[in-house]
RNA sequence: GGGGGGUUUCCCGAGCGGUCAAAGGGGUCAGACUGUAAAUCUGAUGGCAGUGCCUUCGCAGGUUCGAAUCCUGCACCCCCCA
């Protein structure tokens, strides 16, 4: 409900309870993938401080904790030094409180589940230490804090950050086969830094890959690798499997020789829509609705202007006319049609069965 | 409470009352080159229709033949003083 100042160059925008519980969740959810929350020793645990900052008084706040918080250190800490330099955004209590929030819960996790060391970004530096000095006080215990660098791009961009949009951990937001593709497309000049990152490949096997990756960048061996690492480890082997085959179809062998069975498998991967059947009969379907309707465009100005600069394609041949219409005849199977803009942006149209 | 500054199209940021759908940059999209890479170059970038129409410049009114540009009120943000 409270955020952290850090990094944010404005003040946060704060969310509901609700939101939050459902929030939790789904980051729950997520994590039971990566973490092992039933082991009979010693299971992973998720926790919400809202279980013991909620209950906790203002008042006793200030007395227990705040006191402990001398105002002029609080102020050399980057989070809050970098906002109060900033002249056009200013800082409210609130956040400013943030830091003193995040040290108790270190300090609480300490006491009831003996958590002793606290991880994070390295823009998180700042807070954890705030909580090894709080506990300290409080308890006269030693914790420790451990921080990675925040992972950027070679050219300075953050990660993670697609051409439409952030790319999610959740298969709703962002499919396996997106996830994929977001980690094949990955630059070379990143590609060692992220196996590394996120992999659990060991060194040597590391260092193999990317001596033999810069031998030959063009196979892209060390981004099939990541890429195929990441998906497992987020989507499972089934997720990879389904990213795989749709990654073969579309940048694999010709377009145009397939079937049903092996499009509407990856139907629910690739973003794709259903329309009525009768849409390709008759006249048939303007090549602007259609890159519409497969969201390829924003609008029909937007799907001309990809089309007069070459950027269209139905099933990867480029559509040379505005006013071009779809019918049953361009069909890449018997009732999936494949779409694409520009070099790998695809979409599929399904005609017939249920549509939105 | 007092004083000052601000709110422009995705973002930043220009913007003489008409020639402003609005400079410039970023981003994004597309093309060329490549390797589904980077860098570079080119084009595009409110909507619908193709030399026209419609909706945009915090919100609501007003002045004007005509406003993003002037006036009034309101909201929000920032700074300084108390």
């Amino acid at each position: 409900m409270i955020g952290d100042p850090s990094g944010k160059s404005e003040e946060r925008q704060l969310l509901s309870e609700e939101t939050l519980r459902a929030n939790v969740e789904g980051m729950g959810r997520q994590m039971r993938r990566l973490l092992d929350f039933d082991d009979a020793e010693r299971p992973a645990l998720l926790v919400n401080n809202y279980d013991w900052v909620g209950p906790f008084g203002f008042l006793e706040f200030l007395r227990d904790v705040g006191k402990h918080f001398p105002v002029n250190v609080m102020l050399t800490k980057d989070s809050v030094r970098s906002r109060l330099e900033r002249t056009d955004s200013g800082l409210s209590y609130t956040e400013f409180s943030y830091m003193l929030l995040q040290a108790y819960d270190f300090a609480h996790l300490r006491r009831h589940h003996d958590c002793e060391l606290q991880v994070g970004g390295s823009d998180q530096w700042g807070n954890i230490t705030a909580g090894i000095d709080l506990a300290r006080r409080l308890d006269g215990v030693q914790l420790y804090g451990m921080t990675c660098p925040l992972l950027t791009k070679s050219d300075g961009t953050k990660m993670g950050k697609t051409e439409s949009g952030a790319l999610w951990l959740a298969p709703e937001r962002t499919s396996p086969y997106q996830f994929y593709q977001y980690w094949i497309n990955l630059d070379d000049a990143d590609v060692g830094k992220c196996l590394r990152f996120f992999t659990d490949l060991g060194r040597e096997e590391i260092e193999s890959i990317v001596a033999e990756h810069q031998l030959d960048p063009g196979r892209r061996e060390a981004q099939r690798r990541l890429a195929s690492e990441l998906t497992r480890l987020v989507h499972g082997d089934e997720g990879l499997h389904v990213a795989r085959r749709a990654t073969e179809i579309f940048f694999g062998a010709e377009i145009g020789e397939l079937s049903d069975a092996q499009l509407v498998q990856i139907f629910a991967d690739v973003p794709s829509k259903g329309m009525p059947v009768d849409a390709i009969g008759g006249e048939g379907l303007s090549v602007l609705d259609a890159l519409c309707a497969a969201g390829l465009a924003k609008s029909k100005g937007d799907a001309r202007r990809t089309i007069e600069q070459g950027g269209g394609y139905v099933n990867n041949r480029r559509i040379e006319n505005v006013e071009q219409r779809l019918t049953s005849a361009d069909l890449a199977s018997e009732t999936v049609m494949v779409l694409r803009s520009g070099k790998k942006r695809y979409a599929l149209l399904r005609f017939g069965g249920e549509h939105d």
